[in-house]
RNA sequence: UGGGCUGUAGUAUAAUGGUAGUACAGCGGAUUCUGGUUCCGUAUGUGGGGGUUCGACUCCUCCCAGCCCAACCA
């Protein structure tokens, strides 16, 4: 009963002042936020992390989120973006039932309260060019000045405006103001445009409008036309706060309060639009569902499951500092999930043979395995064992560290699920690298348990030569070579901290049979390497896997530290 | 003397005037037919100085460090 309580994202600032705006009932006992993406990119995790709040506590506190297509800039959004977004918020486990909105169906709303904020003498149409306005806005260290249209009458203002809508002037000639202060020290606050001219064709709008209203005028009034209460954003948004609040109280209409949080940072990679856009771009990756991107594109081809990382956002916290988040605990939550729901399988990467001697031609023995030792109602699964057969490479060493257990010559170990082998004979090639073992088993340890009692310290996962069904394993690693990207010398820039070899594509790794006949998105642990998911390249002919994560792994390290 | 915000273990967060806790990462160990999982143990922290208080992560003050703001982007 306890744990169907807890809430699922744990107690921060934000959930400290909805809570006490319910215990005063603020707002009547309600609880109201949005989620407001553009139109114009792909979702990464950051957003996750927005997304996981936004609906998260309106969840916890019997409320509803909204989405809300923030679509107020035509030349840089587009249709196409649209159903991504929403495919990638429902993916992650999100409904907004039947609240879908944009910002574009409150245009005509928004040029009704501009015309009241210009009849109230809030607001002017000016005429400056936009380098006079840069010009006249002046810096942080040194107060603006007034445009010389600052002063026009309020019927000019409301003729001016009124032509800007039916189209009579060219992009740029004019804008809509606030009129403010142009001394103030917050820059936002220096007469922040409400409206520019474009003549572009909205690809929801049409060509109906030719102004368009800028994000400090059009947010807070979408926010207030919906209802929001709580309107979360990015600390960088914090400047804009005492505008949003400008505009609502000049209005006197209802009042959301907007609450800023620190995005999220992730060690090994980059998460900006317009970073993600560049690796794009220039081919560094394949394409914004590449696996090794933070795009949920990106994380569900590679086999992340929505559950981890909603794991995952549940345990990184909220606040307002900066900070970045170690990919390690990204890769524990995949792995925590992971682990609860893939069936086992055996698969070898890198395949050396094996002949086991004394076992006979021509048999082959099925093997009962379990597939998932996590999870019993899973069930098991019969292996073909025969007389040759594909361990790891790394599995054997003929001349092996302390530490070494797995197999190497004289020594016996454990196959899993069949029988203990002990290394008898090694073959090599020119190079002396081993090609082929030879093996000796004890044919008393069928399935893998000795009736003596005999202890082997290592039990290896194989496949059998004749059954073995080849695919195509893609290995990821960080697409960066630092924790910081952007930790780079002067002249430099985050792209050349990537990594090259973030991608190891491994051919005609040998599985077992069963698992022919996998769906593209179809998750399992292949035991002692790691998760993998089927990837949408593969074919009748070839399956193709994705390395999800690696498990962890306490030989690597042992390794490591024996260097 | 622009305006705003933020500093708690390596990382991310909790504690809102009353024993500084949790997770990941680290280290050590137990269990194990996955060097996985699970379990146990362990080191490491309130940016700095002053003040208020019986008592300060918390309140006041000064300092230091970092982030955001000068798009007709959001």
């Amino acid at each position: 009963m306890e744990t169907d309580l807890k809430p699922e994202i744990a107690g921060n600032f934000i959930t400290h002042i909805v809570e006490e705006d319910l215990r005063n009932n603020k707002w009547n006992g309600k609880v109201l936020t949005r989620f407001p993406p553009e139109p114009n990119g792909h979702l990464h995790i950051g957003h996750a992390k927005a997304i996981n709040l936004d609906f998260g506590i309106a969840q916890q506190y019997n409320g509803k989120c909204n989405l809300r297509f923030d679509d107020t800039n035509p030349i840089k959004e587009n249709e196409s973006f649209v159903t991504g977004i929403q495919e990638d918020i429902r993916w992650l486990g999100f409904d907004w039932e039947d609240r879908l909105y944009h910002a574009s169906d409150y245009f005509q709303r928004m040029y009704d309260y501009a015309i009241e904020l210009i009849k109230k003498g809030k607001a002017y149409v000016d005429s400056l060019s936009l380098e006079e306005i840069r010009e006249y806005r002046g810096t942080i260290k040194t107060p603006g000045r007034n445009s010389p249209y600052r002063d026009r009458s309020v019927e000019e203002n409301l003729d001016l405006f009124q032509r800007m809508k039916q189209g009579e002037f060219p992009d740029g000639a004019h804008v809509l103001r606030a009129k403010i202060d142009m001394a103030a020290g917050d820059m936002l606050f220096r007469d922040p445009l409400m409206y520019r001219i474009r003549h572009a064709h909205h690809h929801r709008t049409g060509d109906k409008w030719c102004i368009y209203p800028m994000y400090d005028y059009a947010h807070c009034l979408e926010d207030s036309i919906e209802g929001i209460t709580h309107s979360l954003c990015s600390l960088e948004f914090e400047a804009h706060r005492p505008i949003y609040d400008w505009f609502l109280a000049e209005l006197g209409i209802h009042h959301s309060q907007q609450i800023e949080f620190a995005r999220l940072n992730l060690t090994y990679t980059v998460m900006s639009k317009r970073k993600l856009a560049r690796l794009v771009e220039e081919n560094i990756v394949k394409g914004w569902d590449d696996p090794r991107l933070p795009t949920l594109s990106g994380l569900r081809r590679r086999g992340y499951t929505p559950e981890g990382i909603r794991s995952f956002l549940n345990k990184i916290g909220v606040a307002k500092a900066d900070s970045t988040v170690d990919v390690a605990l990204l890769e524990f939550s995949i792995r925590e999930h992971l682990n609860k729901i893939t069936p086992r399988v055996m698969g070898v990467l890198h395949p050396l043979k094996v002949v086991i001697d004394n076992y006979p031609e021509d048999t082959v023995e099925y093997m009962e395995a379990v597939n998932n030792p996590e999870d019993e109602t899973m069930g098991t699964r019969k292996v073909p064992f025969s007389k040759i057969i594909y361990i790891e490479k790394e599995d054997f060493m003929e001349d092996p560290p302390k530490k070494f257990y797995r197999l190497t010559p004289g020594r016996e170990v454990r196959l899993r699920y069949a029988y203990f082998v002990k290394c008898e004979n090694v073959i090599k090639n020119e190079k002396g690298e081993p090609i082929e073992i030879h093996c000796s088993y004890d044919p008393a340890t069928t399935g893998g348990n000795a009736p003596d009692g005999r202890k082997v310290k290592a039990t290896l996962h194989w496949v059998s030569a004749d059954h073995a069904v080849n695919c195509e394993i893609r290995q990821y690693h960080n697409l960066f070579l630092k924790e910081n990207p952007e930790e780079v010398e002067a002249g430099k820039d985050f792209l050349d901290n990537v990594n090259f070899d973030s991608l190891s594509i491994i051919e005609n790794c040998k599985l077992e049979p069963g698992i022919s006949g996998a769906k593209t998105g179809e998750k399992f642990q292949f035991e002692r390497i790691g998760y993998f998911c089927v990837d949408p390249d593969s074919t009748d002919d070839k399956l193709v896997f994705n390395q999800t994560v690696t498990l962890r792994d306490s030989w690597q390290k042992i390794k490591q530290k024996m260097k």
